[in-house]
DNA sequence: GAAAAATCTTGACATTGACAAGATAGGGAT
DNA sequence: ATCCCTATCTTGTCAATGTCAAGATTTTTC
């Protein structure tokens, strides 16, 4: 089922991996024109196939984003995964900063990935890859310290929504700085995650 | 100019209190359909008016989203405006306590309140609107106690971002409960709140 | 090698955003 | 009170989109 073995081979007819593609260039058209001006036969132009070509691997463009999604929290597992070394709090320190790296960078799939209402229905490979990300968070907050279950949910949904709501509020462009000195968002948000995780 | 004093009384041809209903109508419509499945023309259709009647107020959808966003901030600012008693941190927790069950109560415009993407270039009313209510939060904070302007912001946008994390994390369905019997959101936000304000 | 399945294209229709031109009503000037 | 000006609303239109059906081409399977 091999086609296109080369980048530059030219695609007949059938394409081989659109699937993929569709992904790839639908996260770049997301950061570029937004969620609401998305269309998917902007999409099939920019693949360069025909309008109705999307429809066979999406249903509509909900599922796309489920995968754009998917594939979001894909790169930010692998990201996440490199930082694992074992330094307890240092390593959870690590990891908000890549979290909040990663909003940066993909803003547009990063909501998209925390958007109930735009993916009503997560798919197997969205839950799967959504919890591998929370899994290597979880492993560096056990590694702070036995706690028990109860207080172990505290303080990973305490220091998890602290990294995303300062991820959130850096692109809406809402961080305070009443003092234009002020410490960098990376440096304010690692000293929080120090006190809440140390507490 | 006035045309419509009563609800019930028929309109003839001048509205008389369009903008306002459409802003009404329009947050109802967002919340029931999400952000894709708005349409300008299923605004004026559920407002009784022609298909291009809104354009007369708003140029286009974004432009009624910026000011369903204020409506949103001016709400959430009443809420906060009744909590401020100088008890310190309870205030502090309050607030945070009202901040949640407003995302829980209108999550679409939430969203859209801190949405770079599909609001660009904020109105006036919009910017007025926001920094009212954080100044409310502002206040709340800097009654905890005299600090300098650099600790005042890491307390304030370390406080703000874990207000705004578990908001999103709990829209998403993404607090995390490993011990069934785990706390509330609401009272898992309320000690982390507290570990933040008191360190 | 032929049938079946998967993948892509073409063509069509209802809906939408956006605009232009015309219709109606309210408010101010005289 | 009357007339004009302006704001507001309607109708009609066009290109773009989502979505589907039917047909074409390639791959896989038997």
């Amino acid at each position: 089922m091999r086609i296109k073995t080369e980048r530059a081979e030219k695609r007949s007819y059938h394409h081989g991996d659109l699937a993929s593609v569709l992904v790839k260039i639908g996260r770049t058209m997301l950061e570029r024109d937004g969620l609401r001006q998305f269309s998917l036969r902007a999409l099939a132009r920019e693949a360069g196939v025909s309008n109705a070509a999307p429809l066979h691997h999406f249903r509509n463009a909900d599922e796309l984003f489920s995968a754009c999604a998917a594939q979001g929290f894909r790169d930010l597992s692998a990201t996440l995964e490199q930082l694992s070394s074992n330094q307890a709090v240092d390593d959870v320190c690590a990891m908000a900063d890549a979290y909040l790296n990663f909003a940066i960078h993909n803003p547009t799939v990063f909501q998209l990935m925390f958007d109930r209402k735009a993916l009503p229905s997560p798919s197997a490979e969205f839950r799967t890859e959504a919890s591998r990300a929370y899994n290597l968070l979880a492993d560096a907050i056990r590694a702070l310290g036995q706690v028990d279950e109860k207080t172990f949910d505290r303080r990973i949904n305490a220091i998890w929504s602290l990294m995303h709501g300062f991820a959130v509020l850096e692109l809406a462009d809402q961080i305070c700085r009443s003092d234009g000195n002020s410490a960098s968002t990376s440096s304010m948000l690692n000293s929080a995650v120090r006190a809440l995780a140390t507490g």
